[in-house]
DNA sequence: AAATTTCGCGCG
DNA sequence: AAAGCGCGCGAAATTT
């Protein structure tokens, strides 16, 4: 049963849409506030809203979590993209309402968006506003949705699809209770990690001391004058050349190649400046409240259905700064990671019975290796990473045809999905998430590689550039299926790990504070395929061999995914004992 | 003065 | 000459 919120001027209402498990018990809808209707609903109701963002948070602030959901807005960006249902009505409508609502919401942390004032604020800003409009029905559009599921086309696509957008919702939850949880994170610690590195917190607007050593002695090297800012890319390179340097770029890779006295001081300033500017004192004042990084989790942030986030750089935390992600006291954490998450999709996604059998074990790439098929485990890692990828150069390259007799299924999956991107064709991953078409100007390039030329020269560079494009965007859709899959693989892992932690229930009676999580393991942090969950110490194991399960855990419309897909996982202190 | 682009580097 | 995928973010440069 799906219960539809929606809200008007006066409140709440819940109103209940039966799906195809429901007995036909018949339910009325009710209104009231929304934590209400919630603690009231059915425990096994799945709860339907036009935007988890706008009605969870305070849903857990009132100390209330909900089992199941399903996220119209979420659900719709699937939906309306899906070759799975490009047939229905429902992709072939025009724009309405519903897809402004997705852009809306999509764009309310991106840089053009107002920000406001304090950073804090951020979270309830980006908040989207209730579906509040009449244009804007939450009932109707569930029924339109569920009517494109059931429409979809190919073997088990309805099944394929609404696994997905379980699943899509299932982490629209988890991306809310893990911004109200928040990730336990030692200011005390992360400034010593600072202090240690750049010296004491500098006065705002200059350098820490040691950076200034460091840039005067780069000067020195340069024979350059005072004045010379090693921060401006223009300046250096000029210098540089001046000196005889001999670098075209300031690339870390590049830079490392040289000799010369400059190289040096230059990488190690680069390095503080580095530390300095996106996880320096800075960042710990606007991110981290209270011993807690909050950062946005922006579900289906990215077009191959990976997560983004906004605020905080919460997808590159540096490891020189994962000392600081501390468990409180009586607490551990679980950091568990799924080891080689996309050679082993493609292989299931392939079917190649051969590249399974090398991932028997807990090394893909040894197992790779031991089948014969390369020399090396290095030789094993860049080819398979160039096969997923599109690498064209190098070693990656070299061993490719070696891979391709010996997994041609995996490797003849990438080369057609390659292929389909190379002609503007659209691709889609195991549970029906399909890549966006190229736009216009991509097209218009490729109709024009053939027409054009006054010049025969011109038409012979538009012609190239097109190709180009052409392979540049084959390389996204060769890298769309496995990237994609692996992040439905993921999501369906996060949503039972999620599942089977509340199972647990709580170490002890932890207080009368509106909290859902209290005395209970829960999820703070994900990463594309890893995790980490903050755990009373009492319950951290088992929250690990959670974290295990869940992983061996397939559902049905996953089952060629990898059988044995290990999570390799520690139960730590700080998240920096993690590997 | 504000918005946009470029470069570089962190993460998977 | 181009160059393996997907991101977010900050500083400086550049454009409007």
């Amino acid at each position: 049963m799906h219960l539809v919120l929606s809200a008007d001027d006066t409140g709440a209402t819940s109103t209940p849409v039966p799906d195809d498990g429901d007995d036909g018990t018949p339910q009325r809808a009710r209104r009231g506030r929304p934590v209400d209707l919630v603690r009231d609903g059915a425990r096994s109701a799945r709860w339907t809203w036009g935007d988890t963002n706008a009605w969870y948070p305070e849903l857990l602030a009132a100390g209330t979590r909900v089992e199941r959901a399903h996220d119209l807005r979420l659900a719709r960006a699937v939906l309306r993209r899906s070759a799975l249902t490009a047939a229905t009505p429902y992709a072939r409508a025009p724009r309405g309402p519903w897809d402004a609502l997705a852009l809306v919401t999509a764009g309310a942390n991106s840089p053009s968006a107002p920000l406001p004032e304090g950073l804090f604020d951020l979270a309830d800003a980006a908040r989207p506003a209730r579906d509040a409009s009449s244009a804007l029905d939450p009932v109707r559009e569930l029924r339109a949705q569920l009517e494109a599921v059931a429409a979809a086309a190919g073997p088990d696509a309805p099944g394929r699809l609404r696994l997905l957008l379980a699943a899509e919702s299932a982490g629209a939850l988890v991306a809310a209770e893990m911004h109200h949880a928040g990730l336990p994170w030692r200011a005390d610690v992360h400034d010593a990690i600072l202090s240690g590195v750049l010296g004491p917190r500098p006065r705002p607007g200059e350098r820490p001391a040691r950076m200034e050593e460091l840039a005067h002695a780069v000067r020195q090297a340069l024979d350059a004058p005072p004045t010379l800012n090693p921060d401006s890319h223009p300046d250096l390179l000029r210098a540089m050349e001046y000196a005889g340097v001999g670098a075209r770029s300031l690339r870390k890779g590049e830079l490392e190649r040289l000799d010369h006295p400059v190289v040096a001081p230059l990488l190690e300033y680069k390095a503080m400046q580095r530390l300095l500017t996106a996880n320096g004192w800075a960042w710990l004042d606007a991110w981290v409240r209270d011993g807690r990084f909050r950062t946005e989790w922006v579900v289906g942030g990215v077009v191959t259905g990976r997560w983004a986030t906004s605020g905080g750089g919460a997808l590159q935390l540096p490891r020189q700064v994962r000392r600081a992600v501390v468990a409180d006291l009586g607490w551990r954490l679980v950091v568990a990671d799924a080891a080689q998450l996309e050679p082993r999709v493609l292989a299931g996604l392939a079917r190649d019975e051969r590249m399974a059998d090398a991932g028997r074990g807990v090394d893909l790439y040894a197992g790779i290796v031991a089948s014969g098929a390369v020399a090396s485990r290095e030789h094993a890692k860049v080819g398979m990473l160039g096969a997923m990828y599109g690498g064209t150069t190098g070693d990656s390259a070299a061993v490719l045809p070696r891979l391709a007799r010996a997994f041609p299924a995996a490797i003849a999956l990438v080369e057609r999905a390659a292929g389909a991107g190379e002609r503007g064709e659209v691709v889609t991953t195991r549970l029906g998430r399909s890549s966006p078409p190229p736009d216009d100007a991509w097209r218009a390039a490729q109709q024009g590689a053939y027409a054009a030329g006054d010049e025969p020269a011109q038409g012979e560079a538009s012609a190239a550039r097109a190709r180009s494009q052409a392979r540049a965007w084959g390389r996204f859709t060769r890298n769309f299926v496995v990237q994609g899959t692996a992040a439905e693989w993921a999501l369906c892992w996060l949503a039972s790990i999620r599942r089977r932690l509340w199972e647990l229930g709580a170490a002890d009676d932890a207080g009368s504070a509106p909290e859902p999580f209290a005395g209970r393991p829960h999820l703070v942090f994900f990463l594309h395929d890893e995790v980490i969950v903050h755990a009373p110490a009492a319950l951290a194991d088992a929250a690990a061999e959670a974290v295990r399960d869940a992983a061996a855990e397939r559902a049905a419309a996953l089952r060629r995914l990898p059988r044995r897909l290990p999570a390799e996982r520690r139960v730590v202190d700080d998240y920096a004992q993690a590997k």
